[in-house]
RNA sequence: GGGCCGUUAGCUCAGCCUGGUUAGAGCACCUGCCUUUUAAGCAGGGUGUCGCUGGUUCGAGUCCAGCACGGCCCA
């Protein structure tokens, strides 16, 4: 009856099902308790191969147990071979009937009841193929689970963008690029944290949930704590609880964490994204730079073994010291405005407009400034290069420049392209830093949804005296992006946020 | 928010421009053969809400409109 029901069926699902049914008939759970794995399936092709190297014969005598998802089979007859994978690589397997361990009804519970996709467990010894490919020569076979989709197709994959982001899963089951994208991101965080952590910086936590958002320029994402009966927002930045702990005496302190910012969706902007901030007493812009220089050089060198990247057809190297440009240089040369000559707006507009360029409007000097450089010089900096002296009116958490008070001790990095990283000179004078917030209400007055919030309590902080400090932040999920070559910072996320569909089928 | 493009079998894709038998291919799957294969091979089998809703038409996967979701570009 099943086996008619088995062959007629069209849907792929409900075969599965009925193979499920014929396990639990045989009297196999499809889904044991418990598995057991002597080694992964990298470390037998290094024991095989050492095996080989030592000049022994076939392969060594002990038997190894190998777990892993089905990812191919090839049935000849009374032999099969099989790929399995787990988080290390890919093995074969080969199960022969009437070997050892392999009677006919293990045989053909081999070829009948178990699908590519399922996950099992292996028993047997390690030999070579005559074709020279590392095996493992079946004594025992153990589902440890049954697998009820079918995979995609195992030579094109996965490729439909919108399937891969919803179902990671399946993704990183049959994408090997995408699984070592993340392998990759894990390694750099990890290799990030160890090199804050060598210089003598404490990680720490800081909320998420904030009742005054601050520390950038961005709409949060607002919520409700109905315990206090209070709007709270999202963070759109660490930076304010962060430089609240130098006041606090933690005089190195860095966190890596989500913010989220209620903003267009991009290739190079996910409303939520993973940044590093790190902030340090009695240090200056300089010192940022310097910093910086020395984690993403240290960081390529740990994880990619070289501090030359490729990205998106360009050799970037990453070799200290980086170059230094102030973004009046950088204007200049890309549009032939100096934005000295142009102090303020109307002024600055008429330039632009001299010059024939193609930006939108804005409302002040500095956004203008901004926007110029976003859209002239940006996409010119592919080497690594910090970009200096920005205006003040965009810039409210930064110390002035002692030689021009239009200018503030700040640089943004840019690699590849990308906005990499902010930092300044952090402002420690709390009556210039209340006049900035009062006048970043003027701004918002003005127009400027983005324009920074007063934070009294931050005030009050700085009024006990913070040290001279010098901070820094700057986007993990883009420096992902630069060392794994990708474009799309959607494809150094797990689950980037799409759209809710259907309930899914 | 705007423009362009896409959505067809489990997956990767043809078919649409120029409407017309029962919607195709490869892989996957099912049946049979095959004892070192590897995109295994051979023989047979098509398993589908052509994204959704409506319209035009004798007739719509194909033409038109709206909607949904996604991608790229712009904002």
């Amino acid at each position: 009856m099943s086996e008619e029901q088995s062959q007629d069926s069209s849907d792929l699902f409900e075969q599965r099902r009925l193979k499920l049914e014929r396990l639990r008939e045989k009297g196999i759970d499809p889904y044991p308790l418990r598995a057991e794995c002597t080694h992964s399936t990298a470390e037998a092709i290094r024991m095989l191969e050492e095996w080989k190297e030592k000049g022994g014969e076939d392969g060594p005598p002990e038997v190894v147990k190998l777990c892993g998802r089905m990812m191919s089979v090839r049935v000849m007859g009374k032999a099969s071979f099989a790929h399995i994978a787990d988080g290390s690589g890919r093995f074969q397997t080969y199960v022969r009937l009437a070997d050892e361990g392999v009677d006919a009804e293990t045989y053909e519970l081999f070829k009948r009841d178990l699908d590519i996709g399922d996950i099992i467990q292996v028993e047997g010894t390690l030999f070579f193929t005559r074709t020279g490919e590392p095996s493992l020569r079946v004594t025992k076979l153990t589902l440890l689970a049954k697998s009820l989709r079918p995979l995609p197709e195992k030579w094109h994959g996965l490729k439909d963008v919108e399937t891969r982001y919803r179902q990671r899963y399946v993704d990183l089951i049959v994408n090997e690029d995408a699984r070592r994208v993340f392998v990759t991101r894990s390694h750099i965080v990890a290799a990030l944290r160890r090199f804050m952590d060598s210089r003598g910086f404490i990680e720490v936590e800081t909320p998420v949930l904030q009742p005054i958002y601050g520390g950038a320029m961005a709409r949060p994402f607002t919520t409700y704590y109905h315990a206090l009966d209070q709007e709270v927002f999202l963070r759109i930045a660490d930076e304010l609880y962060l430089k609240r702990l130098i006041v606090g005496g933690l005089d190195r302190v860095y966190e890596i964490c989500k913010d989220f910012r209620n903003e267009g969706v991009s290739s190079h902007h996910n409303p939520e994204f993973t940044q590093l901030e790190v902030y340090q007493a009695y240090a200056d812009y300089h010192d940022m730079m310097s910093l910086a220089e020395d984690a993403f050089s240290h960081v390529a060198e740990v994880v990619l073994g070289t501090v030359r990247v490729s990205y998106q057809g360009h050799e970037l190297d990453l070799t200290p010291p980086w170059r230094r440009l102030p973004m009046r240089d950088g204007i200049l040369e890309e549009t032939g405005i100096d934005i000295y000559q142009a102090p303020t707006v109307e002024l600055l507009r008429q330039r632009v407009e001299d010059q024939g360029l193609d930006v939108d409007p804005q409302p002040t000097r500095g956004s203008l400034v901004d926007e110029i450089f976003s859209e002239y010089v940006e996409p010119k900096l592919i080497q690594p290069t910090f970009i200096t002296d920005f205006p003040l009116e965009i810039s409210p958490l930064a110390k002035k420049k002692p030689d021009n008070p239009d200018l503030v001790e700040r640089f943004e990095l840019f690699i590849g392209g990308l906005e990499l990283g902010n930092a300044f000179s952090e402002l420690n004078d709390p009556v210039d830093q209340r006049e900035r917030f009062m006048e970043q209400g003027r701004q918002r007055e003005a127009g400027d949804d983005e324009a920074h919030p007063m934070d009294e309590d931050y005030v009050r902080a700085l009024e006990f005296g913070m040290p001279p400090t010098g901070g820094m932040g700057w986007g993990i999920d883009r420096m992902v992006m630069l060392f794994t070559d990708q474009s799309s910072i959607r494809e150094v996320i797990l689950f980037p946020h799409l759209r809710t569909k259907g309930a899914p089928s």
